[in-house]
DNA sequence: GCGCACTACCGCGCTATGCGTAATAGTGTC
DNA sequence: GACACTATTACGCATAGCGCGGTAGTGCGC
């Protein structure tokens, strides 16, 4: 029951859809997530993912010192990370439609 | 376009998926799996999940010398295996769902 | 005014797991 | 006799999510 195995590879794609239409800093990318239903998602790993989209030219960052609270650094997603959500979201789907045909074959045979 | 990471977590079900109706050795595991879509998977990558669920007491296992080539290690799936493998599935297909609904709940905002 | 909770971020080290590579070994082909 | 295919195993690497702890700011209750 070890859901964490499961979002290898796919926290990326989830980390660039939820910011795709508005900006977002850490914690509220981990609260959109949460929300999403992925409830077990750390917050360590969502920061991670962050730093590591950023390093990879998939988004854009920028502090905005908040009046009530820490500062929040604040990610949007480029061009270059719209093409990598693109296919990101093509290869979840053709992945996942792959594996329910072996589930499927599994059942039928 | 890492479908390796996409595996995770994921192959376990896949493997136990392809054995559930019909005992199979190693290769021919992979032989399935390419089969049914999964072309990049590696050959060490089944070996080790069957010999870690092996160790998990979801596999049984026995050796078949065969007359024309090396040895063969069958696989079959045990009852502990069949639950594990309900429990897996209904997991990701709740993950996938949760995914999905991320991926259009960005879409769509 | 002090502790505590919540927001917000970061770094370190651990662990699981898929993969590359190489080794071993039997059989058939050219 | 070198090579290709079947079949398995072992060693070590890289990726990435997570637990834990630390820093820091704000506000609340006692």
């Amino acid at each position: 029951m070890d859901t964490s195995q499961l979002l290898k590879g796919v926290l990326d794609l989830a980390v660039l859809a939820v910011l795709r239409n508005e900006d977002g800093y850490g914690y509220d990318v981990l609260r959109r997530l949460r929300t999403g239903g992925m409830d077990e998602v750390g917050d360590a790993s969502v920061y991670g993912t962050l730093r590591r989209l950023y390093r990879a030219g998939y988004l854009t960052s920028y502090v905005v010192p908040s009046d009530e609270g820490p500062h929040r650094k604040y990610y949007g997603v480029n061009e270059a990370g719209r093409t990598k959500l693109a296919e990101s979201e093509e290869a979840w789907r053709a992945f996942a439609a792959t594996l329910d045909g072996i589930l499927r074959k599994g059942a039928a045979a």
